[in-house]
DNA sequence: ACCTGAACACCGTTCAAGT
DNA sequence: ACCTGAACACCGTTCAAGT
């Protein structure tokens, strides 16, 4: 049906992210994606061994708008890794239902790259060698982590959190709750302040 | 084949916890819960419409848990906070595949009943009104995201991080990688550590 | 009333068959 | 070499049938 070698690797991992960006991870089926391709779905084996592999490569795809990012990043270290971390949920944001796509991987070129890179960070801030395991992974459990709390049940994430402030009754949560945008804006002022918190923390002697 | 009113809504969860606790969230299906249960698969649905609601029913159990410790928390407002998410966190840790079923829930009674005892407790320390629902948010998006991070691929989430670790190719993080028992206390230091930062950032005026 | 069994519409995955 | 089609072993869910 499809015109031969229509199909690559990146024209599928597209298709998918866009199909998860507008109808969410859970309608990602082969068969779906195949006909969003106009393509049969057994012929995705041709460029995918599983479904777990296609998964992983919309991962790294996310991962290569972070890149472009960190290149402009700024030298000092603590507002170097704030601008790293900011970068991943700016993709994140992006493509919410991707946080989904965080489960599949071992990790990545891209995501040693980017440990290593904070790491050298922490260890130029003097912090201590035998701690900078234990801090990398309060950066990274609270960047990843929060944005798959925030992000969960995209594309519809919005509308959930704000049914859940709106029914739990309480007057403190009425202005968050009034629009899903309202929503949004108090989810990326907590996370931002949130990380600022974690930055301090994780910065010092 | 199973003796008649056998099978109860409590008894069907706990075999549930039992499952995913030793063979993880994906071996959870209604054919071989049934089978745990000697029953047939079928038979569950006459204790809940669908599997949806039996997830969230384990996600009420781990609660339970929860509520118990919340009893004995302190008062002063923000030992009382700490000890709260801490509470969630061990009852996580008891059963780190139930992180997965945190997706599920559109809110319960006894979390509302938890929001609502935190939400006193920063307007107790002079937490403005108008900043509470943010403040909040930053603690539920950690505690519950940076959980869902690191229990991730439970019961095998150690193994993986582990291995991640491992193949960084860091030395920073050998120590870490020693053991999954390193790899433990690795994680639940960087969490109190963490948690520690955020409820620094919360709960001040 | 409670449990079983067959059936349905879906999955991911494999592999022989077409061109 | 590339794509299709049929088949397989699974899912969750429904519902008529047994007792």
């Amino acid at each position: 049906m499809v015109a031969r070698d229509s199909l690559s690797a990146d024209v599928i991992v597209e298709a998918a992210v866009a199909r998860v960006d507008s109808h969410g991870m859970d309608s990602l089926t082969l068969r779906t994606l195949g006909e969003d391709l106009g393509a049969h779905f057994t012929s995705l084996y041709r460029h995918f061994r599983n479904k777990e592999e296609l998964i992983a490569a919309m991962f790294e795809y996310v991962l290569r708008d972070v890149s472009d990012d960190v290149a402009k990043a700024p030298d000092e270290p603590i507002a170097r890794i704030r601008s790293i971390a900011m970068a991943f949920r700016r993709a994140l944001h992006r493509h919410p239902a991707l946080v989904g796509t965080i489960v599949a991987t071992e990790g990545t070129e891209s995501s040693f790259a980017l440990q290593s890179s904070i790491t050298q960070d922490l260890a130029a801030l003097g912090v201590p060698t035998k701690e900078i395991a234990t801090r990398y992974q309060m950066l990274e459990s609270y960047v990843f982590g929060a944005s798959m709390f925030d992000y969960l049940g995209a594309p519809n994430h919005l509308k959930h959190r704000r049914q859940r402030h709106s029914s739990s009754g309480l007057k403190e949560f009425s202005a968050a709750s009034k629009s899903e945008k309202s929503v949004d804006s108090h989810n990326e002022a907590a996370f931002a302040a949130g990380l600022d918190a974690i930055l301090i923390a994780i910065c010092g002697k």
